[in-house]
DNA sequence: TTGTAAGCGTTATCAG
DNA sequence: CTGATAACGCTTACAA
């Protein structure tokens, strides 16, 4: 930067402005320093940015997996949200462990983001104490059925597989199963459960069966599901899974099983994945939006950040899509 | 971090050598102020630390999107395997633009990155100027068709279209076209046209039909491929798509038609994803393990970090998966 | 509008 | 093995 401004002919004050506040810095001073910038090919440090303005211009994102398509859409749409912004995004991957999530909550911290936006509502005491006394934003996504330690973008699971529960019985399903992550570890399927199992309490029908994979789950567990369903209770005539991949792997399979698909087994989907539509007979699913949530949470954050009064949680709709398979 | 050392009652220098070099100090002075450290929830700030030792501990990781499971899936690995260094990953989003790229690698120089993971082998002039002045060691994945800016872990995708092509000819293929992505934007993909349409040549067969999809593209097109294609030359009697997400919305669109694959019309798509085996007839394919990519590429950038003598390409190997569709 | 001085919180370096 | 001192490259705050 020095050099910058000893070729410009100014001090290194104005080239620091002429990088963070243009516009305080007449346009002929203003054109001599990027010119100059340009020609020694200045690119100015950020470590030294952050540390002299106290802001990292980082936002953490920490998310069970990235190899599900729906959080990565997310965190594309975050990315894409925050770069427009100057702002880069760094990754924490917690596997669903919320052991792991806390380890990286404080190794993340050292880089003193702007804020976090991490994944469902529940975490370990000691994760919610090192971000409430780091005092950064938080915006918590995926689910909003329990408060929030500061914001939320997100839906309802326990609406949403209330929702499927009633279309499965609507549909007259009588023995509905429900297939999805071990509750300790994904608890926003945990909350889809609970949405079936109300809706399936109303109508007055035993509880559903309930197989709980342990994750990360790969596509192929979704034939185990079926599986365990099956072998556990025969006359199962809908299943529920808690994420389209799985779905999809149970419909599949079923068709090369020759298992009719409704008429025999009624199959609901959740996220309406690409292929979801395509697939023969068509998955029925809930379609959540990823990419948005993963723009609301941004724009939630640096309402924060702005000290904009934002609103406590965002409640992003789901919508049941209708399909052949249910 | 005076706080720590004051409570310690050592030297802020202690202190830092107690996070950074344990082993240089006494056990029972980095006992106390390990003691410290917690009670008083000392973080230590990265920025500072960036600063004074001139090192960020973040590695910059450039892909064309992160809506395609293979390279969600190879950010994934390469998170994961740097995260055990306590390296942080930031990513940008190229939508495969070699433009954005370029001005996605001039912010992220800006965080003085441990280097870059790139997406294939063509870039800007500027961008890989950019890179060469700065000085920061760059790995280049998915691609070794041509010369690394200086080193790489990926895959021949020129061998890998030709493999194909030669499936294709001998399972008695005489027309045969490929949908991709763009030339212009996707050079892989490029690739892979270029070596079926070698295939092709050598067997004394007029060049394939090709068609370019506008990226970023969708499951759907997938669709309009395969109608482009039939639009284009009817004749046509296999396909190869350079992703299987279009291979398989085709597929299931073949089905959905009655065109019987893959006697009428043979399929080969590209990536192994998780469905391939599951659907009817399942998917021929190409295995490319971007998760294995995605930690190599990795490693080789930790190993030239450390001035290791790091082999210039590493050659990672693709695989046919031959199944019913082709 | 531009410049000067004083940090920001840490590590490198050298001395003890 | 531990401590003192000087950077690291920039921005904030204030002065001119």
């Amino acid at each position: 930067m020095a050099d910058v401004a000893a070729r410009a002919g100014v001090s290194a004050q104005t080239v620091s402005r002429v990088i963070g506040r243009p516009e305080m810095v007449t346009e002929e001073t203003r054109k001599r320093v990027q010119d100059a910038i340009r020609e020694l090919n200045y690119i100015p440090n950020e470590a030294a940015r952050n540390l002299a303005s106290n802001n990292s211009r980082v936002v953490a994102v920490v998310i069970p997996t990235l190899s599900s398509s729906a959080f990565a859409a997310q965190v594309k749409a975050t990315i894409d949200t925050l770069e427009l912004r100057g702002i880069s995004v760094v990754i924490g991957n917690s596997e669903y462990s919320v052991l792991r999530e806390e380890q990286i909550i404080q190794t993340l911290l050292e880089r003193r983001p702007m804020g976090f936006i991490l994944t469902g509502l529940h975490h370990t005491p000691r994760a919610m104490d090192l971000l409430r006394q780091s005092g950064v934003p938080v915006v918590e996504t995926w689910d909003t059925d329990a408060r929030p330690i500061d914001c939320a973008a997100g839906f309802s699971n326990i609406a949403a597989g209330r929702d499927v529960g009633a279309l499965l019985l609507k549909r007259g399903a009588q023995r509905i199963a429900f297939v999805g992550g071990a509750a300790s570890q994904d608890s926003r399927a945990n909350g889809r459960f609970i949405g079936l199992a109300k809706a399936v309490a109303e109508a007055g029908l035993p509880p559903p069966v309930r197989i709980e994979l342990v994750l990360p789950m790969s596509t192929q567990d979704g034939i185990h599901g079926l599986d365990a369903v099956l072998a556990q209770a025969p006359l199962t005539d809908a299943i529920f899974f808690s994420a389209d991949s799985l779905a999809l792997a149970a419909l599949l399979e079923c068709n090369r099983r020759g298992l009719r698909v409704p008429e025999q087994l009624a199959i609901c989907g959740f996220g309406d994945f690409d292929l979801a539509g395509l697939v023969t007979p068509s998955l029925t699913t809930v379609r959540i939006q990823p990419d948005v949530m993963g723009r609301t949470s941004a724009e939630l954050l640096l309402a924060r950040v702005d000290g904009d009064e934002a609103p406590t949680t965002v409640a992003l709709q789901h919508q049941l899509i209708r399909r052949g398979s249910a």
